[in-house]
RNA sequence: GGCCCCGUAGCUCAGUGGAGAGAGCAACGGACUUCGAAUCCGUGCGCGGAGGUUCGAUUCCUCCCGGGGCCUCCA
């Protein structure tokens, strides 16, 4: 809770454990809905009536009774079945927005309890073909996500794993060498464009599609600590079969993954009749252990809908390879589904029926994208419809957002080195109290949205803040009067903040626009 | 059949065990001699259905209905 916060909730904390109220006792401030209820309220009364046996209107008058007035705290009110209503003075609005100021850019930061080594692991697309718009919202979100446990104190490392040995990399190398000897793909090889334009350079087109992939990657503003590959890991899977559960049927080899709580057993070494290769969970397992042997504290793994049975494997193999599940963390994201003239579109990169990210990246520019594909819960499907894609750029909230910071920066030129200050005037208007009390939302905004792992709060917040600054400066002019520095020091908080948010999601705050 | 996600305004979506549920888009009507009009202001009885837990449920639990996804020795 920022310091202002607490000066708020303090002494009806202190109060409440003078009536008896005992642990952990919150004063959860919210900001009520309606002007009457006052600047912040809390529920705390009715929360500690069954513990005291007592109602919560006579718990409410008592902690009343120990709110000090007059320096932060203009009046308190007890209303409804208990609610304790609090109205600020100006001073509380100074040193709220001097907190915000003086913390700088570490203003939120740090909500880590106990900052640890993660690593996200993100988008591991194939690389049987360019990035697709559903590998564009694994990264738009796991991005998002390593860079909210960044700010939160941890120390983040962005890995991508590619398949490069196992029949879909066969079929795609088989494609493109088909391609090279002019003729058709097999048929159950990849068909789509790129393949063609693979064809034209030599060698293996496994790395060509890789660099192809990272530099798309880099225009999306995603960068990759580290990269892993699947040939590399088979290699250690003997050595990891030895260490697990296993046993053979049907001529496979399998590990007994239901014995940690897995919804089946899988398959590691496919029967003869089917190669006698190891699967791709066999390189999980190898996978998982490397991981865990570099140190890090926690692994996110960041994967579509279609992989949620990952959730319950990931899990079972943490527990088979002897380490505790929860530091294993499978972050799932609901789909994209792409659709063209009101018909959706299967996207299928061996049908080469795709959206690519760089299309969609030449069509609405990467701060619409990042946006867009982070801005609505991961619980939610996606659905980009083409044919709309540009016009709807057009009324992207993130140009509103934007358009808040570039109009600030437009402000603060003209001021010059005006004095800024965040000492406020003897009275302020409502909409700079709104203001204020949206910068100091920020903190709880951006600490939750990091442990619930979702981004897209922060874009949302980001909208009423930029909404709140609007209607604040369409009321009031900042360069002119005796509120000129308080209102500068409003500015320049405000900008800030958007920009802190914008950065969060992988979007850039311009200066003018 | 089993498992996961979703169902909130005309559309796309936020939202929280608390008081009278929000935003954008679309629609209509207003506001620029003034720091950037990519802006602002006004107009909105909507939480799929039924039970349950609770002082209080849109939020938690159960069931039902509807939509999407997964249940390969694919990756």
């Amino acid at each position: 809770m920022p310091g202002a916060l607490a000066r708020l909730a303090d002494p009806i904390v202190a109060r409440a454990g003078e009536l008896g109220a005992e642990g952990a006792v919150e004063a959860a401030l919210a900001r009520p809905s309606i002007e009457a209820h006052g600047d912040f309220a809390t529920a705390i009364a009715m929360r500690l009536a069954p513990a005291l046996g007592r109602s919560p209107r006579e718990i409410a008058e008592e902690l009343a009774e120990g709110v000090p007035l007059g320096g932060l705290i203009e009046s308190v009110d007890v209303a409804g079945p208990g609610f304790l209503n609090l109205h600020v003075t100006p001073a509380w609005y100074g040193l709220a927005l001097a907190e915000v100021l003086d913390r700088g850019e570490a203003y939120g930061s740090g909500s880590a309890a106990e900052p640890e080594h993660i690593q996200v692991e993100l988008v591991s697309a194939n690389p049987t073909g360019p990035l697709t718009v559903g590998s564009a919202r694994n990264g738009a979100y796991g991005d998002s996500v390593a860079r909210l446990l960044a700010f939160a104190g941890h120390r983040v490392e962005r890995e991508y794993y590619y398949n490069d040995a196992g029949s879909q990399i066969e079929r795609f190398r088989a494609s493109v060498e088909a391609r090279r000897r002019g003729e058709e793909p097999p048929e159950d090889g990849y068909h789509g464009d790129y393949i063609t334009e693979v064809a034209q350079l030599d060698g293996d087109p496994v790395p060509t599609m890789l660099e192809q992939i990272e530099a798309t990657l880099r225009r999306f503003r995603i960068e990759i600590d580290t990269w892993e590959r699947q040939s590399k890991l088979e290699r250690d899977v003997p050595a990891i079969i030895d260490r697990l559960e296993t046993y053979e049927a049907a001529g496979a080899l399998w590990i007994r993954s239901t014995a940690h709580g897995d919804e089946k057993d899988r398959v590691l070494v496919r029967s003869a009749d089917r190669g006698g290769l190891p699967t791709y969970e066999a390189a999980d397992a190898v996978y998982m252990q490397r991981k865990l042997a570099v140190g890090f504290d926690r692994l996110v793994y960041v994967l579509g809908a279609d992989h949620h049975s990952y959730v319950a494997w990931l899990g079972a193999l943490a527990s088979a390879l002897g380490t505790d599940p929860a530091r294993v963390e499978v972050l799932i994201y609901q789909l994209v589904h792409v659709t063209e003239q009101g018909e959706a579109k299967k996207v299928s990169k061996r049908r080469g029926d795709v959206v690519l990210l760089d299309e969609l990246l030449d069509e609405v520019g990467v701060d619409a994208a990042r946006w867009f594909l982070v801005a609505r819960g991961h619980d939610q499907t996606v659905d980009i419809d083409v044919d709309l894609a540009r016009e709807k750029t057009q009324k992207n909230p993130v140009y509103y957002v934007q358009y808040g910071h570039a109009r600030i920066a437009g402000i603060l030129r003209n001021a010059g080195a005006a004095e800024i200050s965040p000492e406020p005037p003897a009275e302020l208007a409502p909409a700079e109290r709104d203001l204020v009390k949206r910068l100091v939302d920020f903190t709880s905004v951006v600490a939750e949205a990091t442990e619930h792992r979702g981004p897209h709060a922060i874009p949302i917040y980001a909208v009423r803040l930029a909404d709140d600054f609007h209607r604040f400066y369409q009321r009031h002019r900042v360069l002119d009067g005796a509120a000129q520095a308080f209102r500068l020091a409003l500015c320049l908080a405000t900008q800030r903040l958007i920009a802190r948010c914008l950065d969060l999601i992988g979007v850039e705050a311009p200066e003018r626009m």
